[in-house]
DNA sequence: CAGTGGTCTAGACCACCAT
DNA sequence: TGGTGGTCTAGACCACTGA
């Protein structure tokens, strides 16, 4: 490795970097195998940390590699794919989906959400918290925000939070007739209590899955999932085909 | 801001910069508008370059800034919608929509491809380049990789390359009876062609959308999208229907 | 406790853009 | 040509993990 190549277009350390090292992964390491250290890595590649650094967050971005602060850099293995979209019309836990409830409280939505739910700015409603697990693997969060009109049967229960109580909002809202969904994919960045639940840093990337129940004519609930970018790819389309299997990985 | 708060969970100078600016962002800041430059802004708040930059780079991966080199940190608007899956079954490049054949060539695809193919590995198929404008901006770069069984009546084209040889391999696709597709999106980082013509540098985060194309009970055609993140919301969905205009936004 | 990745600094130079 | 963001360096200290 020269470092005084006459490069006509300059290519980034990082970047060159970054494939020698994707190509070594498919080469030579395993999945779980541990890399050498960071400083090690550095060294060996004649670049200062923050650069190899560089290489390897990029890596780590596309689900190569997995970094864990006091225990070392992994070889990751294939993304799992995540079905969304599972049946196609189903309300949000009907049947045994792979979302567990977490707990249920009453707050005000932020602005942009009171918008999405047609609810007045500081408007209370239910926010049910769920957490999704595949393989054992916390792989989203997600918060359904559901409006009271949505769920008139719901008793003002004295059961103050919980399980139980999400489970409640649940069933109440399975009751009303589901006329359609929409559904938008974006890049974000985990909140502080997202990223706990999804055991990464603040900040890490995620795909934010926001999607919207219509039913009587209006939007019924809205439901902000937030999934790990890392782990998952999100599938599609009829998702218990044998076919999906193959694209699924 | 005196720097020796006893904070019992110190969070990170970055992330909480992440915070101020974000909220400066919303109320002190107009769409379009230029921020003060990074080594500015770094010594306003006392922080190095690098520490600020990192705040930015969050910012930037959110949607909410815009950075060019030798020009500027730009506020930037909200992420447009995006329509994926736009007629639910529909072969690409029928009717007018939003993609633009840019040109097809005969390759090789990399050994995932033809495995989602059901192809030989090394067997050369129709790649055809499309780009994605939307309000004038590129917004996506397209690879489909069509096999030759899949478009028997084409050709074989004295027309070498370029747009029209693109729309020929499309139209012959159209023959067939579509049967079904399937989606997937994960996060990825642009390759460098494809950045080249997304406007941005390689590595910028990107969201891939896979598709599938079966006919004839099999796979006909796979389609490899890459979206802007920054600038791009995914939808899915009844995608003309009034309601979409407002997750759209 | 030693070793890991995560954060932060204060510089330097480069590639690009508008003027 | 001057100003911008992009890359890179060589250090330092911190937070976390596991033995």
């Amino acid at each position: 490795m020269g470092t005084t190549q006459l490069e006509s277009v300059p290519e980034p350390k990082y970047w060159h970097l970054k494939t020698v090292l994707s190509d070594a992964l498919d080469s030579e390491f395993a999945v779980g195998e541990i890399l050498p250290n960071e400083r090690e890595l550095a060294a060996r590649f004649g670049v200062a940390r923050a650069t190899l650094r560089q290489a390897l967050e990029q890596l780590e971005l596309e689900g190569r590699l997995q970094r864990r602060r006091g225990v070392g850099t992994t070889v990751a293995p294939p993304r799992m794919g995540v079905a969304v979209a599972d049946a196609e019309h189903a309300w949000p836990g009907t049947a045994a989906d792979a979302w567990q409830p977490v707990d249920s409280t009453e707050e005000a939505p932020p602005a942009a959400l009171a918008r999405l739910l047609g609810t007045e700015p500081g408007q209370v409603v239910h926010v049910v918290r769920r957490a999704r697990k595949t393989r054992g693997q916390p792989v989203a969060a997600e918060l359904l925000y559901v409006p009271a009109d949505s769920v008139p049967g719901l008793a003002p229960l004295d059961a103050p939070a919980g399980p139980s109580r999400a489970r409640a909002v649940l069933r109440e809202l399975q009751q009303l007739r589901l006329e359609g969904q929409e559904r938008a994919v974006e890049l974000g960045s985990a909140r502080a209590d997202d990223a706990k639940q999804l055991d990464r840093l603040p900040g890490a990337p995620v795909l934010l899955v926001t999607t919207r129940y219509f039913a009587d004519g209006r939007t019924a609930a809205v439901a902000v999932a937030t999934y790990r970018a890392d782990t998952c790819r999100l599938t599609f389309g009829e998702s218990d085909g044998a076919g999906v299997r193959l694209l699924a990985g």
